[in-house]
DNA sequence: ATTCATAATGAAACACTGTTTCATAATCGT
DNA sequence: ACGATTATGAAACAGTGTTTCATTATGAAT
């Protein structure tokens, strides 16, 4: 494409199989694909995120995309696979605590700020934007990965005899939907007011860690 | 059109203001027409709503359609409101039960049941397909009237002073909201097998009972 | 009944979308 | 250096929601 820095020729005289510096360029540009794609998407909606648009941020025809992704939804894709590492690191932020309840609620609401400040992402991770894709192997991994802390205290939890499930993923699913269900009424226009949402949404946690983590309170 | 339609000219003069026969016509053909999109959604799913494939359905052209509905977010509500009269009517069959827990769990079932007869309905009212359209006035007050029996439930319980809450709507948000949580992650793939998310909907629903009702169990 | 302004009609066009074609250009192995 | 691939990218294709506009039909007034 246009402005391609000519490849450096990595030339290797002779090596043969190993990703040649033309496919690492092919790496560097998909990342730049999805970087224009994701910042589209943050400023102006998943809804806006078009291949047509994201050619024109990239200066280059529609094709180099359907070349490198496939189609829409392997761009789509990859856009989940970053709010996975987003919501990833948002967890990964928030402080660990001994007191399983507190790192509950903070986790919680780590969720539900993640909602908020990237609510395109969450969207396509979870609200059915870009309606052609539908999770598989790779993008369901991505998101127990990013639940990986919600996962590690529900199974201390157990451990610790706190709770009387025995499969931590199923608690985690429990509390997942529950917190996923108030946040996506909200987004849906179903509970308009914000703290009216947030209300039911820090009701919801308390009413998880009693149900599950009956310690206090 | 073929039969054309009028509208009983508004300079009031003579022609006071009540249902012509033109435009109960009219209100036939939209009837029609809405039937038509119901028909098509049920079939194929809500992205096979198109305007022009309910158009040839009615062996009419397309702007029939958008002198009656407006935009297909118009026809979309109109969907969306037949949702919400057949999951009235769900409720509706739902046989009463002096003892609450039992009633709410057979409601439960109830909605469950909806979600998976009346998939294509459910997305139209609570999964965002047709992303054109947010709920308003008259579409959320639909909600409401569909969620009666959920509020009046509720209501009895807080008479009963089973539940400490006083707000009824509160509660049956947040029922609502962990009831569709779960649907919603089972339809957008992230619980695929339908058993699992089925478990997981009845462990909430007694979690749930067990949050409110503190009754037995 | 005959005008005549007004409103309904519906084929075609518009502005988008995702995706594919195909002649051209560049690249690569020999 | 050459011949066989492969990448390119403008243009086209098929679909979408929506609007235009010449034609037709209508309803009220003469």
């Amino acid at each position: 494409m246009h402005n391609s820095s000519e490849m450096p020729s990595i030339d290797g005289r002779k090596v043969t199989t190993y990703p040649s510096a033309k496919l690492q360029h092919t790496e560097m540009l998909k990342l730049n694909i999805i970087e224009a794609a994701a910042s589209i998407m943050q400023e102006h909606g998943p809804e806006a995120v078009t291949i047509r648009r994201v050619a024109e941020k990239m200066e280059c025809p529609t094709k180099i995309i359907y070349n490198l992704f496939g189609s829409k939804e392997g761009l789509a894709k990859r856009l989940f696979l970053e709010g996975c590492k987003l919501l990833s690191l948002t967890f990964q932020a928030v402080p660990e605590q001994a007191d399983l309840t507190l790192y509950l609620r903070d986790l919680g609401q780590a969720y539900w700020d993640f909602s908020r400040n990237y609510t395109s992402y969450y969207m396509v991770m979870f609200g059915g934007a870009f309606s052609e894709f539908k999770p598989e192997e790779e993008t369901l991994q991505a998101i127990n990965t990013a639940l990986q802390q919600f996962i590690t205290i529900i199974t201390q939890a157990i451990k610790q005899g706190l709770i009387s499930e025995t499969d931590p993923i199923h608690v985690v699913n429990l509390i997942w939907a529950t917190l996923h269900g108030t946040i996506h009424l909200h987004l849906g226009g179903h509970i308009q007011d914000e703290r009216t949402a947030k209300l039911l949404y820090d009701t919801s946690v308390t009413n998880l860690i009693h149900t599950f983590l009956r310690s206090d309170n």
